[in-house]
DNA sequence: CTAGTGACCCAAC
DNA sequence: GGTTGGGCCACTA
């Protein structure tokens, strides 16, 4: 029988959080948008937020639209910590270059997208 | 039921 | 570059 109806849009989120790759990053807005959630990023914040500990999901991997961590306090150390043990970078201002590490689900067209 | 808050985003000034 | 305001919806008091 089919569930996807039933299923709440975590589960969702949650699935597509689990495919960023290591190394990547995806914004709040673009989880929402994969989830089927068009606009409503705050959905994916409470999402994460509500996420158990020592799950499974790279919660680490999802920033805000700006490449920058959302989270407050020791928390966003431990993502940072996280990230750069996957080899994302940050910069003096700690931010992230997007234009670089954001990920990308699709791959339009291009066989070297390597700068 | 209403009101305030939040791991957000975007347009406008 | 920065600030303001509106929009979105779940959760809590």
């Amino acid at each position: 029988m089919l569930k996807i109806a039933v299923e709440g849009s975590h589960d969702r989120i949650y699935k597509v959080v689990s495919r960023i790759p290591r190394g990547r990053v995806a914004t709040y807005g673009q989880i929402a948008r994969l989830a089927g959630l068009h606009g409503q990023a705050r959905l994916v914040g409470y999402a994460m937020h509500a996420l158990p500990n020592g799950s499974r999901v790279p919660w680490q991997r999802v920033v805000n639209a700006r490449g920058e961590i959302s989270l407050p306090g020791s928390s966003a150390t431990r993502q940072r910590s996280l990230l750069e043990s996957e080899g994302v970078r940050f910069d003096a201002r700690g931010r992230i270059d997007l234009d670089r590490v954001l990920w990308q689900p699709r791959r339009p067209r291009s066989e070297s997208d390597d700068e």
